[in-house]
DNA sequence: AATTAATTTAGAATTATTCTAATTACACTT
DNA sequence: AAGTGTAATTAGAATAATTCTAAATTAATT
């Protein structure tokens, strides 16, 4: 559980931007997130921390996710009341929730798409984050019983 | 606080197709909703509900705002872990989250755009329901100063 | 090494929501 | 009109995710 050398240099610059420290807790998190990308909630990243880390609180979890995001190296994911999920994927992309098994997956989008969005807001909107979350079911197409 | 006749008759159609009751606190918090449509929260309902109808618990207003999103007569609202907020704009719409005020604006959309989105998806991802929300902030266009 | 500020930590507190079990309301039969 | 059965409402307890608090630790700087 290693961030590479580019990421490495990536975390460290994201964090000094807005002066904080790159610790050890939140480079260990930080790397957890990048390598198991099946968008975690705190609880699951805290669990999976403590595996190496067993010394790590549930405080230092939230906080560390917490300035993750405030830096841009993770965002988000939010559905209906569920827990808050993390995402390293910083493309423009949507999200689709499965209802059956509750999975979150990726949905690349063009930032096209993001442009249109946006030409509808009044003038004086000015939009820092556009969260777009499809919720539903997936498929089995078996065409051939 | 009273139903027009014609939302009277869309409220009970509604309910009876899932066969569920047009009971009175029912329709009590669909009027309020509908008649001050400032996406409020399930407390606040809770307050303007006791205004004219004393005797309503708070375990009832979530309750009937359950069953009205199921029955379709209106949307839940998200943002973020804040509490859900509820809106009865059934046209396709989007939100706008002021992250200063916290205000919450309905954002017309052609459904073509909702189209395009799920052109994206992969053909066995099934979408119920698609939601966009934009946070940002709202700017005074004072041109001269 | 001493000082200062930031971070981590454990556990308590908070808050929105859901659950539980008892009561009430309503529709339908007799 | 009384009885029966089911659904809805109610008050309050329980839950669960997150935030807060205050003390202890760490890291950076003089």
């Amino acid at each position: 559980m290693q961030l590479t050398p580019e990421y490495k240099t990536v975390f460290k610059k994201a964090l000094e931007k807005s002066s904080l420290k790159p610790t050890k807790q939140r480079e260990h998190i930080f790397s957890l997130i990048l390598n198991k990308k099946d968008h975690p909630t705190a609880d699951e990243i805290f669990t999976r921390s403590r595996e190496t880390m067993p010394s790590i609180s549930l405080a230092t979890v939230y906080n560390c996710l917490e300035t993750l995001v405030e830096s841009g190296l993770i965002r988000q994911v939010n559905f209906e009341r569920e827990s808050t999920r993390y995402c390293p994927n910083l493309k423009p992309h949507a999200h689709f929730h499965c209802k059956e098994t509750g999975a979150i997956y990726d949905v690349d989008l063009p930032t096209s798409l993001f442009d249109s969005l946006k030409k509808h807001l009044p003038k004086n909107f000015q939009p820092e984050q556009i969260d777009i979350n499809f919720n539903g079911s997936i498929h089995n197409t078996n065409n051939h019983s």
